[in-house]
DNA sequence: GATGAATGAGCTTTCATTCAT
DNA sequence: AATGAATGAAAGCTCATTCAT
């Protein structure tokens, strides 16, 4: 990685951070750089916008999270197992790197017009999508998973998982996350087992 | 109702539609001004600022799905038909009033700064998570449903109908809402069974 | 006129002051807020932009220099008589209106970019061309002045005038302008006569 | 020329070329950089600032310009003759190099903050001004035209014909400038001549 | 000579909110 | 209740210029 490369991610990175738990249009490009301190200015040499920026991050993070997938993809276990699996990964991550999820659910989701031009339909979350994609297609080709709509299931697994998110963040969980472990891999294991 | 609460609510749809469609801060108090032919001056009247404005729709909207959800737990049916019911209901609301639904998903989700003060916790939505805690409560009851944390049940009924709407909204989905509501109904079914 | 409109017309009269003098680029919308006492937010009520208003500003001036040359057009003399009479208007506006002749010369002239849209060909500035257009067509009517190409006649007269305000803007004219009006109607005369 | 000089002129040139296509301001110092494939770094050990480098550009221009008009001065022919030498050479300088008369238009006229310090008076075309103001003394002296001020005749020139080029940029003209050569060069011919 | 990342002041524009009428 | 002109802080973005390499 060149310098100039090790600098983009440094800034997707500290950008991802204020984007999440600031919100969108309350953090500022010079809060941003302020918080890398650099100028403004010299930002812009890196990003051309804030919304350039904010849709090169929502890549970033759905390519960390496709990988991650990936790997379990390529684990040999049964599909319940691997449910779990990605259950304890999203989970993981929601309590390690909060960022990362909290910006699926508050700025990509919510930003249409940020996102509209250049990220249609799945785009810039394509490895993240693919990956879930081959783990579904791997249980119903193994006879393990009904076979149904992708995005039924896709919905659902992503849908459940963010919203149980969303609702740690807003404080209304009484438990912590890892204790829904249980119940939500099972919960999805049984929606989408044959 | 009085003229002045007629107005109010006249307020609460013209800049729930706007907010929905062209989101929160896209949308300015003179759009929501013209758009119901008042002056901005006298909108300041009804309410007292914008974000108190965004407070009250998502408390609105909550009302009227959590009425409608009260009238299905109010049937007499098993659990099984009432799930379908309400996947039905919240895809109906998703095609004929769709502001409410996304309002929910691009509003109420993704501004915490705004809803932060004074819509703690779920006190904004409570109306249509009360709903949704009875329906669930009963199903236990009755035993038909598994006997589990009431918000791993709750994040996937919502999780799953919001993401749902939500990918529609992306025109990711290729076919019709309407056409997932076998499969995700008893997805939802199976997950919470007995 | 109503409050709003001679507000309008303030506005425009400031800013024509200030581009003209400091040129557009150094002319900031602060800069004519506060030359005019008001606000910047409350400026852009009655512009959208500062380039809608450089577009105002030009149709403002090219309509009042054409209603002088109207009164021209209409008074019952010689082509030879009318030629000094514009040229003597033209000057009396370079002193006691410098503003209007070196917008002209200054800002519409050199910024395309600006006038571009909106203002293609002669649109902003029809009012006062066709003024010119009708005292060259009636003088060679009248049999007085040669029947040649209108934009020939054109050129000359307005890039030979606005050339000599240009100079006397740069002080580079050892003379009054009044004193070069006999010389310059002449010329003019001269070129354009049977 | 030295290595130095070369590269000196050929930033000239790609100024030249940008500022008169795209206004002074619009174009930035990185532009002509990458124009011509150096550092904006480098390009600053040539010119010490941005509008020490438009001066520059003004006298280059004026230097070639003034050169070709010496020329037809010193061709053995009457001033009539030599008038339509020198607006056949301008028109035809607007349509081979047109951004060098662009430059005079759009550029010099037009940010006198720019050139006020350093162009003072004609300084920075005194070449220019030079030879036509032989060529209107050996014309007088000649007896073939009418003894009058030097600025008198040089506004008509000068502004006459950068006022054709200037319809001509804008499409206004609706014929090529050649078919104005004859036209305009008798009108100059008729206001100048004894 | 040559590079280009870095600076930061300054620009245009927006908009929630107020208040005199 | 109703109006809408007015405010002014704050945002995103630009760019001439510098300087360490």
């Amino acid at each position: 990685m060149t310098k100039k490369e090790l600098k983009r991610e440094s800034i997707i990175q500290a950008a991802l951070k204020l984007f999440s738990t600031n919100g969108f249009h309350k953090t500022t490009i010079p809060d941003i750089a302020k918080s890398l301190g650099m100028s403004v200015g010299n930002l812009y040499n890196y990003f051309k916008s804030k919304d350039i920026l904010a849709k090169e991050i929502i890549k970033y993070t759905s390519d960390i999270l496709g990988d991650e997938i990936k790997k379990i993809n390529m684990l040999d276990m049964s599909s319940k197992e691997k449910i779990r699996k990605i259950v304890e990964l999203y989970f993981q991550m929601a309590k390690e790197k909060p960022e990362m999820i909290e910006y699926f659910l508050r700025v990509y989701l919510s930003h249409r017009e940020v996102f509209d031009d250049g990220c249609e339909g799945m785009i810039c979350v394509s490895s993240f999508v693919t990956e879930i994609m081959l783990f579904f297609d791997k249980g119903v080709e193994g006879g393990e998973l009904r076979d149904q709509d992708f995005f039924s299931a896709f919905g659902l697994f992503m849908g459940y998982l963010g919203g149980m998110v969303f609702l740690k963040g807003e404080s209304i969980l009484p438990k912590d996350l890892d204790e829904y472990i249980d119940d939500i891999s099972e919960n999805i294991y049984n929606a989408l087992k044959k």
